[in-house]
DNA sequence: CAGTGGTCTAGACCACATG
DNA sequence: ATGTGGTCTAGACCACTGG
């Protein structure tokens, strides 16, 4: 026995499959077509359905199908591109950002990481306002606003029960405006969907999503922190001055 | 019959486990303690291995545990917060960046979305830098960087077959400083690992990664385009002048 | 209602790391 | 050699969408 080479290594099935299926998309297949269901691929390429399912979850992980229950599996349109970081540092809910407010509450109980961000005394009100973002007639992202009732003490006499959701939600924002903002910042992680955050962006729970942290800093500590949840499937997030992502030049020939 | 409510979603198994898993690991493990075993855990929580799994995947998607074949199952360590936009907007391989040249091959064959950023000419020459980043002693980014050979024309003769393949990568960079650069672009997208990106990161082909697009731009057009890959599990992409993530301040209590 | 994708099971075998 | 996670099978039933 000497084989010199042990790099022999079987590529597994589901990786096979999966390549087969991102050549057959390209080349026989355009966007919006409806696939064989489940059971008649895996009978056609010979193996069990669990097996071809898990090379489906990676195309729909790489942003090229999309499934929906009940209905099938498509052929999804290329990522959309969504700003993230436009040029000029604003707050939320400055005129001419896509977010739309939805509702607001008030809290005493927020995700550890964002307290520790917020530098929040235990038990601190904090106000959350929820937001939604819609880019060409689809929700790409949910967005909650973690906002200190400290920062925005104006907003406190407002925010009375009898005021409908969406009004307390664009008293806080309104409020937020006054400060001076001195700067912010930025990270995005992969995570799970929430099963709320799930049922806004129109998927299941535990999708994959993008998630963006960022802060927001004035009168030299964290005023505002928010928690947006991007759809890791459809979306690209695109950062810096430019925001004609890649694969806008679809003229040249 | 007339239930007014609908609401009685049963929340998948797999759901249920993960969340319970999650708050075990919060209260009764810690940083680096080794799970029990999948098929303990499965009986322990009466459903199949199969389920289970599902549960410890979309954990380990979320950067709570690592799963290494023929190891075990451990308590990950919080996501590392990883500089990905420096203020200075700066070449790749300028002075005090953390990448480490790898090796550098001309082709004429790229990613179509990278040809069609570079607005390539078909079988134009190309150089394809790799490089890696290490942090904290473990790899976090592979990166191809294409450059046209038209950005570098003294690079051309330097790069002869005779040379080193971390020298040629060395060559390009260099050369790429002599260019003025006069903006740049990211976007950030979800991919999964290519198998030698994957080998790279220590990771399984197909594992989750953050896929940073990076274009440069000189001479009126994009004379580069970094493709970096990110270990998706491990890694928080961070933007913006603090590179001070969440999660550093241990000591408040 | 029929058809789709989503969940779940109980098994089997394989690739890999470690002692 | 043993034990781990990774792959794969062949079924079953459920939740949802649409006509």
């Amino acid at each position: 026995m000497g084989t010199t080479q042990l790099e022999t290594a079987p590529e597994p099935k589901y990786w096979h499959l999966k390549t087969v299926l991102s050549e057959a998309l390209d080349s026989e297949f355009s966007v919006g077509e409806i696939l064989p269901n489940e059971r008649e691929l895996a009978a056609r390429f010979g193996v069990a359905r669990a097996t071809l399912r898990q090379a489906l979850e990676q195309l729909e992980l790489e942003g090229r199908l999309q499934r929906r229950r009940g209905v099938g599996t498509t052929v999804a349109p290329p990522r959309v591109g969504v700003a993230v970081d436009p040029a000029r540092h604003t707050w939320p809910g400055a005129p001419g950002d896509d977010w739309q407010p939805v509702d607001a509450v008030e809290s005493r109980n927020v995700p550890a990481a964002v307290a520790r961000q917020l530098e929040l005394a235990p038990g601190e009100q904090v106000h959350v306002v929820h937001r939604s973002r819609v880019t060409h007639g689809q929700p790409v992202a949910a967005e909650q606003l973690y906002v200190p009732a400290r920062s925005v003490p104006e907003a406190e006499t407002a925010t009375g029960a009898a005021v409908d959701a969406q009004a307390r939600a664009r008293t806080v924002l309104r409020e937020l405006q006054q400060l001076e903002l001195e700067g912010q910042d930025r990270s995005v992680e992969l995570g799970s969907a929430r099963a709320d955050d799930a049922k806004e962006l129109d998927r299941l729970p535990g999708a994959p999503v993008l998630v963006v942290t960022t802060r927001y800093f004035a009168g030299g500590r964290t005023a505002a922190v928010a928690l947006s949840t991007y759809r890791a499937d459809t979306c690209r997030l695109t950062f810096g001055d430019n925001e004609t992502g890649a694969g806008v030049t679809v003229l040249a020939s």
